[in-house]
RNA sequence: GCCAAGGUGGCAGAGUCCGGCCUAACGCAGCGGCCUGCAGAGCCGCCCAUCGUCGGUUCAAAUCCGACCCUUGGCUCCA
């Protein structure tokens, strides 16, 4: 079976074709203005798991993320803090937060992460070949792009010109020649109001204005859409596989790139286009300037990488996903059942109960059935949801397996190796993740504690035995009694 | 106003592309049983939906067609 694709360009589910050996993959990546919310995180976890997938099926994945560290609302906060300095001072301090969360949440690394500050000689390049084949002009010092020089605009967004409003402000609708005409190339550093609107500081009389950059039409700033355009064909090629990115960015910043990209090289941009869904709380989505989100350092602090991982895979990426405290709570729970059944089936698999010459044929179909199922479900335009299904069936048949010795040394063995390809390195959860150090004290010390509760217990002393029990509960170490004496889970 | 996505049980959320195996998946919550001193975990079982509304096509529709209602997103910086 192979993978199909539900590409937005069309809004149909087609087969996926990759045009080379290469699969090569564009992420819209973050402006780097503050700090990421659970939102993006939702993107890059799906924008992951979509890569770990192909790499899984067998391709060789080229995969590009870009940083916006070009951007007016980045200008804003200059002199906030008095090392930002520079525009690039504050992009330099988002970008490291947001790969340090990037490893928090276990993602494999990108080929590459390119920022708009590296690629001006590529835009500018870019923005000439535009102008030279008629589709953009100059306007004091500025250009734009002309709309109607491209047939096919607004193929993605269905989107019909003559609906489409004047954008910007009006000095820039004066320089255009259709209202739908948007900015290459902008004359100059960014304007003192756009900087009053974003600014979280008062600039006083002297607001920055941004770095600026020298070019054929005027010293000046690239517009918001051709960095991704420049850098895709730089990393990748004229003609990508797969463009990944947002709901909310359909229109118009996807609709433009498409317009400008194959108004330059006469090629198509992307084959499948791929849109993600808005994280939301309660009926609205989550945003930076609405100022409802809670942020991926207080999501990591507060939940840890696997169970955000989890909350995100039980919603298809192209669905919105709801944040709530019960929606993370469930994750939790997912999550626990599952790590619960890894550790179970490691330790089986390690017992001396556990022998070759035992086989139990429920446990073994499971872990085929599981192999199929999820395959088939991550083949159907990434089904996450279902793939994970078929995960927790595993969990069910692992937890049967247990409940008599012998057991299935190659069964287990099985299971756990499809825990860890499947959940390891696809979903990207961190099975077993204790540090060894750290755990084998504890261990010796909970070991300790529980020959003195069952003491206790064996004396009939059980309100002393529960304290006991209490006591280590809130040090989020987990007791189970069971006829072979207790065991217990540090959480 | 225009464009897009979506409306499925208490919650959450698959299935809709390729109509029948969907009296509707995996869960969370709840309930009962087993196990247990108790609890937890685990196992077994149960409860709850005819799939936004109306109409149509069909032997057959959550799935196709039409109309309408509602929600969210985009049309301005936004993953």
């Amino acid at each position: 079976m192979s993978l199909s694709v539900t590409n937005s360009l069309t809004g149909e589910r087609e087969s996926f074709e990759p045009t080379g050996d290469e699969v090569l993959l564009y992420v819209c990546g973050l402006t780097v203005s503050d700090d990421p919310h659970l939102g993006h995180a939702r993107l890059w976890t799906h924008a992951d798991v979509i890569a770990r997938w192909l790499d899984y099926s067998g391709y060789d994945v080229r995969h590009v993320e870009n940083f916006t560290d070009v951007n007016e609302k980045i200008a804003a906060r200059i002199g906030e803090r008095p090392e930002w300095e520079t525009e690039a001072d504050v992009a330099r301090h988002y970008i490291t937060k947001v790969i340090e969360y990037m490893r928090g949440l276990n993602f494999r690394r990108a080929t590459v992460y390119p920022r708009v500050s590296e690629h001006i000689p590529e835009i500018i390049e870019l923005v000439a070949t535009l102008i030279d084949a008629g589709h953009a002009y100059e306007a004091n010092g500025s250009v734009y792009f002309d709309v109607t020089s491209f047939d096919d605009y607004g193929t993605l967004s269905n989107q019909q010109l003559d609906e489409l409003e004047a954008q910007g402000d009006p000095d820039e609708r004066s320089e255009k020649r259709n209202p739908a005409d948007f900015a290459l190339w902008k004359a100059g550093g960014v304007a003192p109001d756009a900087i009053a609107e974003h600014a979280k500081h008062d600039h006083g009389d002297d607001p920055p204005t941004g770095q600026t950059w020298d070019s054929p039409w005027s010293e000046g700033r690239p517009g918001w859409h051709i960095e991704c355009s420049a850098m895709s064909m730089t990393h990748l090629d004229d003609t990508i596989d797969i463009h990944i990115g947002g709901h909310d960015l359909v229109f118009p910043h996807h609709e433009n790139e498409i317009a400008q990209s194959e108004a330059a090289t006469g090629e198509t941009f992307a084959n499948y286009w791929l849109h993600t869904g808005l994280l939301e709380t309660e009926d609205e989505k989550m945003s930076s300037s609405l100022d409802n989100f809670f942020t991926v350092e207080a999501a990591l602090d507060e939940y840890g990488p696997n169970v955000i991982r989890t909350f995100y895979l039980s919603t298809e990426y192209g669905s919105k996903q709801t944040f709530s405290e019960a929606a993370m709570a469930e994750a939790e729970e997912r999550w626990d059942r599952l790590q619960r059944a890894y550790d179970t089936a490691v330790d089986a698999c390690d017992s001396v109960d556990a022998t070759a010459k035992t086989e139990d044929t429920d446990l073994r179909a499971a872990v085929s059935e599981t192999r199929e199922a999820f395959t088939a479900a991550m083949n159907a335009d990434f089904n996450v949801r279902e793939a994970m299904a078929a995960l927790r069936s595993l969990t069910d048949a692992v937890n049967r397996h247990v409940d008599s010795e012998p057991y299935d040394y190659h069964g287990l063995k099985q299971a756990i190796e499809t825990f860890e390809s499947l959940g390891g390195e696809v979903f990207g959860l961190q099975f077993g993740a204790e540090t060894a150090g750290d755990v084998d004290l504890t261990s010796d010390l909970v070991e300790l504690v529980l020959d003195v509760r069952e003491a206790e217990r064996a004396a009939g002393n059980y309100d002393r035995a529960d304290d006991l029990r209490d006591a280590l509960a809130d040090l989020g170490i987990e007791v189970q009694d069971s006829d072979d004496g207790p065991t217990f889970r540090i959480e």
